[in-house]
DNA sequence: ATGTCTACTGATAGTAGA
């Protein structure tokens, strides 16, 4: 079983490339953040025809969270309790023998910006709702785009920016928080000790230059991690193809063992 | 460092957000 995380910067001017994706890939299960689509406006065909149902917490012009999925599911959540206000960045489901959640937290901005103290609230919101949530006596997997670099080896500048935003203490020990509720961040079970990137800024030639940031994660309990296989940050789709224009995240998927 | 991309607007270039 193969499931997998994506930013992909706007669902209408991504929608060729990640359907190449998903015909080349073939995840199983995917969450897909900044949609940017209102849900009356969500191409349900494309991804029908390529085998997908789609579960869908949009807006307009920002945020928006989905899951695709290739067998039957039914959504348990759609927005984070009580952080409604802050756009739509949450959804869950029942995919399978998984309890999905996929998750687009805030940026913050800057450490000035109020949303910067939002994001942090945000994060709280997230831990309780993770907590609260009663036992799905199943896999449990939190995937997302995070916006926090979770430690230095996950920035190409390592400590060099510790202390900016994605990289303070309160950032991180949020992040911290996710793994102290019984989660593993399952990239690093199998690549301990990568330097691997999953975001680069389009400005500035980042992606050449290999200035980019771990920010993207699949996060899975330990049921899920037993049955870890591999995970990939698939930086091939963070490259042009054709005339098509990437995201300025690339997909994470891992494969899992059967349960 | 601030070079790009997306989506919005009583739009058709400029702005905001990331």
């Amino acid at each position: 079983m193969r499931i997998a995380t994506w930013n992909i910067n706007g669902l209408k001017a991504r929608i060729d490339y990640l359907c190449e994706w998903l015909a080349d890939r073939q995840p199983d299960v995917v969450g897909l953040q900044e949609l940017k689509t209102e849900d009356s406006a969500f191409p349900h065909e494309r991804f029908n025809a390529l085998g997908y149902t789609a579960l869908v917490h949009g807006e307009k012009a920002w945020n928006g969270v989905a899951v695709l999925t290739r067998s039957s599911a039914e959504v348990s959540q759609r927005g984070l309790p009580g952080q409604e206000d802050f756009g739509a960045r949450l959804i869950s489901a029942r995919v399978g023998d998984l309890s999905f959640t996929t998750v687009y937290c805030p940026n913050g901005k800057t450490l000035e910006h109020p949303d910067y103290e939002r994001k942090l609230r945000w994060f709280d919101a997230l831990a309780a709702f993770w907590r609260e949530t009663p036992d799905p006596d199943c896999g449990r997997v939190l995937c997302g785009d995070f916006n926090i670099c979770p430690t230095d080896l996950d920035d190409w500048s390592g400590a060099a920016s510790v202390g900016e935003i994605f990289r303070t203490d309160a950032e991180r020990a949020r992040f911290a928080g996710l793994i102290d509720l019984g989660l593993h961040d399952l990239y690093r079970v199998r690549h301990p000790d990568v330097r691997a990137f999953s975001w680069w800024d389009y400005r500035g030639g980042s992606f050449h230059r290999g200035h980019g940031l771990r920010i993207d994660t699949l996060l899975g309990c330990e049921r899920v991690r037993a049955r870890v296989r591999d995970v990939v940050i698939d930086r091939d789709f963070r490259k042009k193809r054709g005339e098509l224009t990437p995201s300025d995240h690339a997909p994470v998927y891992a494969d899992l063992d059967p349960a």
